[in-house]
RNA sequence: GGGGGAUUAGCUCAGUUGGUUAGAGCGCAUGCAUGACACGCAUGAGGUCGGCAGUUCGAAUCUGCCAUCUCCCA
């Protein structure tokens, strides 16, 4: 073996080997239980990002661990077509080529597009390999694949048919960058430095009078059609009735009443544009008010703007317009102003209220979506990310599906051709064209991309095919266990995954008929849901392109190792909290990656491991008469680790896992147990017993580190001859109790009481060496100690001499009668120790140190004294809290007074 | 405006239902080429747990108020 490991060789060698296995295969296999993952789809344009690193190391760790518990897992993989994002991608290097989307034409740029995604498409999976995810890769899903588009347009016509999905003119999220529609979550508010305008509003009624009016978007006067008062604001009781004449193409208009208007805001006076403003929209409606549209789909202005400011650019139309209202006097004043402004997610530019007509979906389902959640059918992790769910679920508005682009799922409408589009006498809603295709024209429009990611769970499974769904498992891996994704899409797709399992899974259930407990049960997608955190930089920053400040997970991998990043990512990501992310973190994990592989390393040099192949043959090289404590405390403590991983696993306390693995591994096996077992394995009586305990920890250990580092533990696996060469992944760590139970099969009772001692000896152990390390002997160098201490505690030593003396760096230790005068001493559990050095002791320093530990103890005792003179404490506190501070007490007096003999020996 | 989260060592974070002397990793200091590992080993320094009040025999932990930062929703 060499001498630091090097995984580039090993990860890509093992990966290959995997695959030609074939052991990612989700089968279906009725005597085990299913587990079963599926991924959030990434783009398929896009390229892995330390989010992804962080997403799918965790489902694959979940996965891995559910392959070693024995049950059949599907990790079921794909890509997400992502409309605007991908659309406007080829539309910029179709552009380089001097070339537009409306020159191609739609089936020539949909044909170039799947190109283009065939090409770029895909780059993310690779990335994912290289990373050692375990997915069914033979699965993978596009969400444009053909029999996936066929369940989106199927899932459409079925909301269609049973009254969800409806055609309307209602104001829209529009984005004049994309030329397209959105839905409320893609709309991202951000604070804004703006001016707030004071304008004037003369009234018609009465010469001179005028009423002063605050708006933040100047260039929306021309498209005013009102003003509107709240009906109990004393100020303007007089206004009621009367007209305005608007600032800019000067037109007479009513001033209304109405209770939407905030009375705070400003002067309380609103002006009313319906046509580009939600409220004000509704406020036109309720007065019968005309409505105007004054912008074009692109946010230029149109010819109702007038024709002084038709064409032109919607944020220099404000600037032009707000010198004239100045020059005209009819501008009383600007101030600084800092408001919220919805921006497109994708263009990211301020979109535009706009009136249109859209296809919309009101949700189905939405009272069982809460109750799957709050009746425990699904579980969120961290919990508190229910209430986040359940209030947009309180507050939810109905959903638009429709997207003014070609990238997509082409809604499955057909409109007669010479009629009237908006009567639904006209349309034609199938899964497939109307027959006579030459009297129809087809909607232009595409959906959502959620509104086909929605489906992932069912689709991705076969629905609504039932052919596809047999031979794809659907009832098997459906609902699926667990789902790993970030909190940011809790609406856009968690709880529409949700919605959408609940309607369509099943039998169709009538609209007003609600789902019974054991229906939701069976519906929903999946069970738990782990939230991550978001991966921010160093500062704390969101990672993003813009900033530069996201690292290429594939660098880290080629610097560090998959295993490496994994590793490192996982130290740092605790539960549902931000992370943030330093190199630093991933250099450790590759260097507990080169720490496992020396311990192994260290193992095969000190003999060809005898037969590994079981755990029980393990314990046949054991001779029980040469079990020592500290044999007995590191299968203890191994016992507890699988415990307390167990536990963790259950609770999704990743990092917490990942601790008690890396303590038991780092500090407790080679730290203590490694070092103690030297001078036994050099002896060679019980070397072949120490070997094979040492065995037994380090196959735990691989099975332990497993799901966290895939290819290094499966590379060790080999190397140390486990399971006859049979890959690592289908093994169990298992619990402490079968381990322990294991080993009394065996004939091997643990002294529960060796624990205890052992870390009496470590106690023991650190406190000579730092009476060395004080005066800077190194530890390596050989001194002697003088001793004093009780029978009991004297047999314990001499048992465990050798080891003492390797750990300590001593060449004796020697019992004295007497306290011995003039040497640095320490008091242990053991009883007190002196370092026996001729020359150079400097006895003041040394006094010094003592008397800093006397000080320090007697504060602890005066604290305990204090406690236990209160009779308060004595009488309620718990008898073993009670008798722990007698203890505590007894045992601080005692080492008190021994530091107290060393220090007068010192005079 | 409504809601969530955070505030513990120089940094990043643990600390599960209140109970021995608050932990880890990194960093720092000192020593060490020791026959697994310098991507390592050993030892050490470093914290009035954001502030104030309250509940309790006992508060980093529970309650209230305040401060700062952050996210989501309107």
């Amino acid at each position: 073996m060499e001498k630091a490991y090097s995984p580039q060789e090993v990860e890509d060698r093992l990966y290959q080997k995997w695959l030609k296995e074939r052991c990612f295969s989700g089968k279906i296999d009725q005597s085990k239980d299913s587990y079963s993952i599926v991924i959030p789809p990434p783009n398929v344009t896009g390229v892995l990002t330390m989010g992804h690193v962080l997403n799918n190391t965790i489902q694959d760790i979940l996965a891995r661990r559910a392959r070693q518990e024995g049950k059949s897992v599907l990790w079921l993989p794909g890509t997400d077509h992502a409309g605007i994002a991908t659309q406007t991608k080829v539309e910029q290097a179709l552009l380089k080529e001097g070339k537009s989307r409306q020159e191609l034409g739609r089936a020539n740029f949909l044909e170039h597009a799947a190109l283009w995604r065939d090409k770029h498409g895909g780059i993310i999976l690779k990335q994912l390999q290289k990373l050692g995810c375990s997915c069914d890769w033979k699965r993978n899903v596009h969400t444009l694949d053909d029999d996936y588009s066929e369940a989106v347009i199927d899932a459409f016509v079925k909301l269609y048919k049973r009254g969800y999905v409806y055609r309307g003119q209602r104001m829209v999220n529009w984005c004049p960058a994309g030329l397209t529609a959105l839905s409320d979550e893609e709309v991202i508010m951000k604070p804004q430095k703006s001016f707030l305008y004071k304008v004037r509003y003369n009234i018609l009624e009465t010469p001179g009078a005028y009423v002063e009016v605050s708006t933040t978007r100047p260039e929306t006067i021309v498209g005013d059609v009102a003003l509107a008062i709240h009906p109990e604001d004393p100020r303007w009781k007089n206004l009621k009735g009367k007209h305005v004449l608007r600032p800019i193409n000067p037109k007479a208009l009513p001033i209304v009443a109405d209770e939407a208007v905030q009375r705070d805001f400003g002067t309380g006076v609103l002006k009313i544009t319906p046509a580009h403003d939600k409220l004000d929209f509704e406020i036109a409606k309720r007065h019968d008010l005309p409505i105007i549209e004054i912008l074009n789909a692109d946010g230029t202005l149109n010819e109702h703007a007038g024709h002084n400011y038709r064409g032109m650019e919607r944020f220099a139309a404000r600037r032009i317009m707000v010198k004239n209202l100045d020059e005209e006097g009819l501008l009383i004043e600007s101030e600084p102003y800092e408001n919220n402004v919805g921006f497109s997610e994708r263009a990211d530019v301020p979109i535009e209220p706009r009136l249109s007509e859209q296809w919309f979906l009101k949700y189905p389902r939405i009272e069982e979506a809460k109750r799957a959640v709050k009746d425990g059918h699904i579980s969120f992790f961290p919990k508190r990310w229910e209430k986040t769910y359940l209030h947009w679920l309180e507050n939810i508005q109905d959903w638009c599906i429709s997207r003014q682009l070609w990238w997509g799922h082409r809604i499955p409408v057909w409109y007669r051709k010479g009629g009237v589009r908006s009567d639904p006498a006209n349309w034609y809603v199938g899964n497939k064209p109307p027959k006579d295709i030459h009297n129809w024209k087809q909607d232009e429009d595409v959906l959502d991309t959620w509104a086909s990611s929605w489906l992932w769970p069912l689709a991705t499974l076969g629905w609504p095919d039932e052919e596809a769904m047999e031979t794809k498992g659907f009832d098997y891996f459906y609902p699926t266990s667990a789902l790993v994704t970030g909190p940011d899409i809790i609406f856009f797709w968690v709880a529409r995954m949700i919605m959408a399992g609940l309607e369509f899974k099943g039998i169709e259930k009538k609209k007003d008929i609600k789902l019974t407990e054991a229906e939701i049960a069976k519906r929903v997608p999946f069970k738990e849901v782990y939230f991550t955190g978001i991966i921010r930089d160093s500062d704390g920053r969101k990672m993003s392109k813009s900033l530069g400040n996201s690292p290429d997970p594939l660098e880290l991998i080629a610097k560090y190792g998959a295993d490496g990043l994994r590793h490192g990512i996982m130290s740092i990501a605790p539960k549902g909290q931000d992370i943030r992310f330093s190199e630093e973190r991933i250099e450790q994990g590759r260097n507990f990656c080169n720490k496992l592989w020396n311990v192994c390393r260290f193992r095969q040099m000190s003999g060809t491991p005898q037969d590994n192949s079981i755990i029980e043959l393990i314990l046949l090289r054991i001779q029980s008469e040469q079990i020592t404590r500290d044999d007995q405390a590191i299968l203890l403590r191994l016992a507890e680790t699988l415990n307390d991983v167990d536990r963790l696993y259950e609770a999704y306390e990743f990092n917490s896992v990942l601790h008690v693995i890396y303590h038991f591994f780092w500090t407790d096996f080679c730290d203590w147990y490694i070092e103690v077992s030297k001078p036994r394995m050099s002896n060679g009586e019980d070397k072949e017993t120490c070997l094979a305990i040492q065995d037994i920890c380090l196959r735990q250990i691989l099975l332990l580190l497993h799901p966290f580092t895939p290819f290094i533990t499966e590379e060790l696996w080999f190397v140390l001859g486990f399971a006859n060469g049979q890959s690592i992944q289908g093994f169990s760590p298992g619990k402490g109790a079968d381990l322990i139970n294991t080993l009394r099969k065996q004939g091997f009772e643990l002294d529960p009481k060796s624990l205890d001692e052992v870390s009496r000896t470590r106690e023991l152990i650190t406190h000579l060496r730092a009476l060395k390390a004080e005066r800077n002997l190194s530890n390596n160098r050989q001194v002697e100690f003088f001793y004093m201490t009780n029978p009991k505690d004297e047999a314990s030593i001499k048992d465990r001499q050798a080891s003492i003396l390797t750990m300590a760096g001593a060449s004796a230790l020697k019992k004295a009668d007497s306290t011995p005068s003039g040497l640095p001493a320490c008091v242990t559990p053991l009883g007190s120790f002196f370092l026996d050095l001729s020359t150079g002791v400097d006895i003041k320093s040394e006094r010094t140190r003592l008397h800093k530990e006397v000080t320090t103890l007697e504060g602890i005792i005066r604290g305990i004294e204090a406690k236990l003179r209160n009779s308060s404490f004595v009488d309620k506190a718990p008898e073993q809290v009670v008798n722990g501070a007698k203890k505590q007490l007894s045992d601080n007096q005692h080492k008190l007074k021994e530091i107290k003999e060393a220090l007068e020996a010192l005079q």
